[in-house]
DNA sequence: AAGTGGTCTAGACCACTAA
DNA sequence: TAGTGGTCTAGACCACTTT
């Protein structure tokens, strides 16, 4: 049997009647009372393997509710080698964000609340800002964004101040053109850089995204670039694992 | 104090001290009983905020030694815009694997297992490659890869099994030739499509990465197609989210 | 009101690491 | 050998959901 703890042994049993099966998506495991029965263990052991099997994120507990296999959100797939130029060449001059557009275009809600401030640069944004790390002042966009009414990924935008002096960006609340903000007040990127990291959420990221226990999160940045080479802005967005997928087109050269 | 259960009160401490640099990394944490002792509960109820730090990736805890700040790996970029085409352009005629190229041009130790096999391929990748669920067959090659001695990546890649019989990637043991071994046997990849999705790992992943409790994964799948549209390669890479960062690079179009 | 998981206590022995 | 975290027990009360 190479049993090893008897926690690991229960959370295995269970493990293997989710993976075959027999305990669906969204159905009730046993109650911990009839675990304990079942496995003639303490509370406490029971509490350990199921806590191994929400750390696993297959599992699922709630205060007065019982414990139950995990649902799969219904993915989002982002593609971010399309998503800026989908509002570029929008054909209605619609006033709408452009993430907006691609979550409609899904026949799903969307809704996002937004709140701009002046903040001086974390060494991480004014780096890839190109950015002095003290001088330099960067206006923030912070949204929470939600689809269907829940909530569903948080995007920060950083722009160097300097270059959006008393432009749209600065008012509070949605803004957008057609072509894009940053663009109908000339400044074009036309070149992005992205980096991907993988991590558990912050403890702010769980309560403000309402993330079930063992969801990872990938944190997205994206650097567009004028030209010139200048940095124009970076976004960071916050995707929760279980309702995104990211995706890539990349030409073979 | 708006305090909630004794133990996130007791987290929120610790986690403070952390963030505060007083912890600093890689430093030990007080011991359990220490802790028992310092804030006048149980056990248990150490255990539990500990439980919580732990889930957040903030410390690591090792039996017989003691509980520490986690340290960070140096993580290593994957650029997956230009990963191809450094063996495509490289000069040397050398036959190396690709992924070796890029690693030990860091100046670290690569190594990786190799297996084959041919299998009926599951329906998310028989979709992937275009193949009838049923009856196709693919070949299969599974790779472990390291990085100075540790399990660094898991990359396994499927070939619709018609296209490559008896070509050398049948071989087991690593295989590559200048310009890649694909094109070698005639089989011209222009274009990628990628996915990364993010989530806890199994069990199995856990064990053969060898990753540390807390440790989410990417799961990276890339589907390579012919200039007629055929898919030839779908490639599922999982990079444990403590040890990569995934890069692209996007022209604004 | 009954039943669920969440928090907490007090104790015990075990497995592993380091001195 | 001493000290660490890992496993396990038996019991209690609380907070929340459902009926």
């Amino acid at each position: 049997m190479a049993s090893g703890p008897r926690y690991h042994e229960i959370a295995a049993q269970l493990r293997s009647a989710i993976e075959r099966g027999e305990l669906a998506e969204g159905q009730q495991l046993p109650t911990e009372a009839e675990l304990m029965a079942q496995f003639e263990v303490s509370r406490n052991t029971v509490r350990l393997a199921l806590r191994r099997l929400s750390d696993e994120g297959l599992v699922v507990s709630g205060q007065g509710r019982g414990t139950f296999v995990r649902t799969q959100h219904r993915p989002f797939v982002w593609n971010w080698t399309e998503l800026e130029s989908r509002s570029k060449h929008a054909l209605s001059g619609s006033t709408v964000d452009q993430w907006a557009v691609a979550v409609e275009a899904a026949n799903r809600d969307a809704r996002q609340e937004v709140r701009v401030s002046i903040e001086q640069p974390s060494p991480e944004i004014a780096r890839r800002l190109g950015l002095p790390e003290d001088s330099a002042r960067t206006l923030v966009r912070q949204r929470i964004r939600y689809v269907d009414h829940q909530p569903y990924q948080l995007a920060d935008s950083y722009f160097p101040l300097h270059l959006v002096q008393d432009s749209p960006l600065m008012e509070p609340g949605d803004v957008s053109a057609p072509g894009g903000v940053l663009a109908s007040i000339g400044l074009v990127q036309v070149r992005y850089y992205d980096e991907i990291t993988v991590r558990m959420p912050t403890r702010r990221e769980t309560e403000l995204l309402n993330l079930a226990a063992a969801t990872p999160v990938a944190e997205h940045s994206r650097t567009g670039y004028a030209a010139d080479g200048t940095a124009l802005r970076v976004m960071v967005t916050i995707l929760p694992g279980d309702r995104h997928v990211i995706a890539y087109d990349v030409a073979a050269d």
